[in-house]
DNA sequence: CAGAAGATCATCT
DNA sequence: GATGATCTTCTGT
């Protein structure tokens, strides 16, 4: 037994620190890529973030923007922990809590790619396509395990950790570009490339058929 | 490949 | 009572 009692073999990440999240939103969104989420839910996941999209302040798509009510309230509390809520009546949303307390801002987690725990998520996405098993934030949240009884969790554990170490090798410059045309065109999205590449294909673009790479699954394999 | 529709419910007006 | 930070299935070409 390790002498450390609070990560033990099974979650091995070092978690971010609270600075980490209580910077400006669009920020947080740009520098959460390539880190690692690990997410223990009755088994442990591990994926590299590869798309997010950051919410705050009076922006009318954020639920901060008209003040803090039951659902949004996370977003005005502590940083560095997670905000989950459910849409369309069967999809669960990842974020994570950003800026100082009192000001809103969440950064919503549109795609991962795996880095351990393939059998778990093969079988909470059972019938999916491995490339479409966490290219979409409903997807992710699925295959992670993620669900609302996360909302306001840590992010340093015990049950989610988002770590720097083993963050995603980059072996080519990385283009990081703002996403538009999807609800607002505004520069919210971020997306990480490898060799031009998304890194995993975005559920709205399936049909162009993007090439899926997964580069972390063989660097850390 | 592209578009339409349905699923399903917490939240807010 | 309408809506939504979505996804899957089904239809047609």
């Amino acid at each position: 037994m390790a002498s450390s009692s609070v990560n033990s073999s099974r979650n091995p990440w070092k978690p971010l620190p609270e600075s980490f999240y209580a910077r400006p939103t669009l920020e947080v969104a740009r520098d959460l890529l390539g880190k690692v989420l690990w997410v223990d839910n009755a088994g442990a996941c591990a994926a590299h973030i590869v798309e997010t999209e950051a919410y705050m302040g009076d922006d009318p798509a954020s639920h901060g923007a008209r003040g803090s009510t039951p659902r949004s309230a996370p977003m005005f509390e502590d940083p560095g922990r997670a905000y989950v809520y459910l849409i369309y009546g069967m999809y669960e949303m990842l974020n994570f809590v950003t800026e100082p307390r009192g000001f809103p801002g969440a950064v919503l987690i549109r795609g991962v790619s795996p880095v351990s725990g393939h059998a778990l998520m093969a079988k909470r996405r059972a019938g999916a396509r491995e490339q479409d098993w966490t290219n979409g934030p409903g997807r992710l949240a699925r295959a992670l395990g993620i669900e609302r009884s996360h909302n306001r969790a840590s992010l340093q554990g015990p049950s989610l950790i988002v770590s720097d170490e083993g963050a995603l090798p980059f072996r080519a410059p990385v283009m990081v570009s703002p996403r538009v045309g999807i609800r607002l065109a505004r520069d919210r999205y971020w997306r990480f490339f490898i060799d031009g590449h998304p890194c995993v294909s975005p559920a709205r673009e399936n049909r162009l058929a993007r090439p899926y790479s997964s580069p972390s699954v063989e660097a850390m394999a």
